[in-house]
DNA sequence: ACCGAGACTTGAGATCCCGA
DNA sequence: TCGGGATCTCAAGTCTCGGT
């Protein structure tokens, strides 16, 4: 493109959103020449103020910036991760019929062949842990043994493994106890194509009030509203709502890291019990075998220390 | 085997441009 | 003025390689 890129300023933006509001949309040329607004939109083109309010409209109807992506991930751990592209927004009038499907796109969820690779193996994962069905987990032999047989597995799949129980284990999604790997709670299986991992972890919800459905399922009335209430936004305003909107996305983030501390927390203490619990299960083996060997005749006693 | 740094890859979003 | 395609920018993930 020959014209270097010039990012929109917030004034401009705000300047946009009240032009809009006097002239109404369309009306481009007829708001860059407003006096009003003239000052703040002068190195604006009546195409640009059409392709940033179509920019913003789209923004403000929920499949939008990274910016507001990254905060919907920030916010909520149950995000859901999209196989495709092809993830549907559904939008419900109040009839509950379903209206308009279009497609979502979250700017975190980034979608590429590598990764789609990476996410199959999760999944995987999340089948073996779950098919192995170990009370204290599955180790990662067992997890490879698995995936081996029950799929495929690459030269290197012992390497690939590895990383991504780690990585796993990282993100919580995975427990590691002991060298033995469980599924988080707060985990639950991706939407996937194959429906491979459609036996894995149990939903931490279920039903059509599941955080996820909230998440996804919105009305057309408050699409409508929302778009109604940021059009009418006057600068101030606008500038009130974002840093309004800052505040909460670092409320968020807070009590996120706050239920992290809890997880890891109530990791230690598992191992601290699992610790506890084998201490007590050798205690039992050494006091049994202690007891087995006063009731042994003396001289079979003699006989087993000779044998040993 | 593990770790960290840096290069590379990828796709979504933002902006520019063109033809109807 | 509008719709849609082209291009650029950015952020996140992956890969590679050298050091420990």
């Amino acid at each position: 493109m020959g014209a270097p890129k010039q990012k929109w300023r917030p004034e401009e933006e705000a300047a946009l959103k009240a032009g809009v509001l006097k002239h109404g949309a369309g009306k481009w040329r007829t708001i860059l020449k407003d006096p009003e607004f003239s000052d703040v939109l002068h190195a604006r083109s009546n195409v640009d103020l059409k392709d940033k309010w179509r920019n913003m409209s789209v923004t403000a109807n929920g499949w939008g910036s990274r910016e507001r992506g990254r905060i919907v991930l920030k916010r909520s751990h149950h995000a859901r991760k999209l196989e495709d592209n092809s993830m549907a927004l559904t939008t419900i009038d109040d009839n509950d019929g379903i209206v308009d499907v279009k497609p979502l796109r979250i700017s975190n969820e980034r979608i590429t062949t590598t990764k789609r690779t990476s996410t199959r193996l999760e999944n995987l994962i999340m089948e073996a842990i779950t098919s192995l069905k170990e009370p204290t987990g599955s180790n990662k032999t067992a997890i490879a043994l698995y995936i081996e047989d029950q799929y495929w597995s690459p030269p290197n799949f012992k390497r690939i493994l590895s990383a991504k129980l780690k990585a796993l284990t990282a993100s919580r999604k995975l427990i590691k106890v002991k060298r033995k790997y469980r599924i988080a709670p707060s985990s639950f299986p991706e939407e996937k194509e194959g429906g491979a991992s459609a036996a894995a972890a149990p939903l931490p919800e279920s039903g059509p009030e599941s955080s996820r459905e909230k998440v996804r399922a919105i009305t057309k009335a408050q699409v409508d509203a929302e778009l109604a209430r940021i059009r009418n936004m006057t600068a101030q305003e606008a500038a009130m709502a974002a840093a309004q909107a800052v505040a909460e996305a670092e409320a968020a983030i807070a009590e996120a890291e706050a239920a992290a501390r809890e997880a890891e927390k109530a990791e230690a203490e598992a191992e601290e019990a699992q610790a506890f619990a084998d201490a007590a299960m050798l205690a039992l083996k050494n006091r049994n075998a202690a007891k087995l060997v006063h009731s042994l005749p003396p001289f079979s006693l003699h006989a087993q220390t000779q044998q040993s």
